[in-house]
DNA sequence: TCAACACAAATTGTCGACAATTTTAAATCG
DNA sequence: CGATTTAAAATTGTCGACAATTTGTGTTGA
């Protein structure tokens, strides 16, 4: 219902990362934005690829001015990258952004571990995460790329939600769509490791109060994953590659 | 330069708490965008306030586009508030917002800390945060509160540059730009502490390469500031004051 | 053959007009 | 007199037109 047409696998998983109440977007701009950063964390958009205002008004049925409100805001969160005059590309995050987005991951979560363990409460919450990963080990295991990358990102998200911050949260959103960006350009699908069994050994830690061990697991997580982005090859994804946005 | 026409004593402090190259915002969007951002900080612009576009137009020569485009920058920054069909306020952070900012802040910078003190070439660096005090010192002490508020934040946001993760520079400039929302809105001036003399504490710590210490005055700073936000009276400022932004 | 130039096509930046909605004010009714 | 309804004014949302800039193509000249 919230993406007016498309038959592909990605309808079946529901939108788990997003943060406001996003029951179907009011404006054509927020539907945009939805709709490309959606189509960003799923590789359907490459880093890149041109997003031609002209196309995206044909694609979704809008005006340029929502196409190019639901830009803008992108570009702000560092999404695509807009030069003057020239248009906007899926942006292309380079080596020493992947670095600090993973060196922000790992201290802004570090914090979160801590502070969940510091909830009295917190073993009440945890069951809905363990719900969460085992839906995110069924989808890879199924094949379905598309839902488990957004299940994976949702972990994380939802870990700071638990810790009950609404900026921790916002945060959280910005660093895992950015960290997709950086998985769409640099990871080989076929060494990626399964998140999953790190996700359960993360939870595994908090459900036995062990701060240090939840620590290292979500330490060990982060850095296993930055280390699969050290591929050389920084063209391995043609840039040319076909706007199917919409096909 | 950069703002057109003013004389107030805001002109004589440069903007130090800018991230990317601000020299002269190209295009009136980037520029109303600042005008509106530095206005808030300078607590010229109080929280409630209601930005309506056409006074904007008026105010800063500009078209309809160009205010609406930097109103929904500011609206996606969390400090402006859009409401659909009813217009764009500077936004008015609650208790809850309160607490999870400066709880961000003591996870966020805590860790930049010790990154910092992690450098091999840590004292090199700190001799341009001594000035940075040291100015703030000269501004809070000949009344200038405009450029102490500017200096206060870019001390912190300089902190995090000085840890060479443009993440987390980021990170902290949206974090801090909350914060004087908040101050604006809680903060007793009178009752006012004197930030730069935890500041200096801090960098003491950090020469000394003390850890511990370096933490703790980060945290008590912190603590002391959103303490300092306890004021029961929610609306202090009456949310009529006048839209006085260019006189 | 290659470089520099000039022109045409495509794309982005900017703006004002019109429609939809909300707010304000006036008028009406109990 | 106060509450409700109605109309007018003000404000925001949306859109397409035009200007400015860039990109692509073809031509010229050394």
């Amino acid at each position: 219902m919230l993406h007016s047409a498309n038959g592909t696998s990605a309808a079946t998983a529901p939108r788990a990362s997003t943060l406001v109440g996003d029951g179907a977007p009011s404006n054509d701009a927020d539907r945009l934005y939805w709709e490309i950063f959606d189509a960003v964390i799923d590789q359907r958009l490459l880093p890149g690829v041109k997003l031609t205002e002209a196309v995206l008004c044909d694609a979704f049925q809008c005006s340029r001015s929502s196409a190019r409100s639901a830009l803008a805001q992108l570009a702000h969160d560092k999404i695509v990258d807009i030069q003057p005059n020239r248009g906007a590309f899926v942006a292309k995050p380079d080596e020493k952004e992947t670095r600090d987005v993973f060196e922000a991951r790992r201290m802004v979560e570090a914090a979160i571990l801590d502070k969940l363990l510091a909830l009295p409460d917190l073993a009440a919450r945890l069951p809905p995460m363990r719900r969460m990963v085992a839906d995110e080990r069924a989808a890879f295991e199924r094949g379905d790329r598309v839902s488990w990358i957004r299940l994976s990102n949702a972990f994380h998200v939802q870990l700071a939600r638990l810790a009950d911050n609404e900026v921790l949260t916002e945060l959280m959103h910005g660093l895992c769509s950015r960290t997709s960006l950086i998985i769409a350009l640099y990871d080989v699908p076929g060494r990626s490791a399964c998140s999953f069994d790190e996700h359960e050994a993360i939870l595994t830690r908090l459900e036995a109060g062990d701060r240090a061990g939840a620590a290292a697991a979500m330490h060990h997580h982060l850095e296993d994953c930055e280390r699969r982005m050290k591929v050389e090859a920084p063209g391995r994804l043609d840039p040319w590659t076909v706007f199917n946005l919409k096909r």
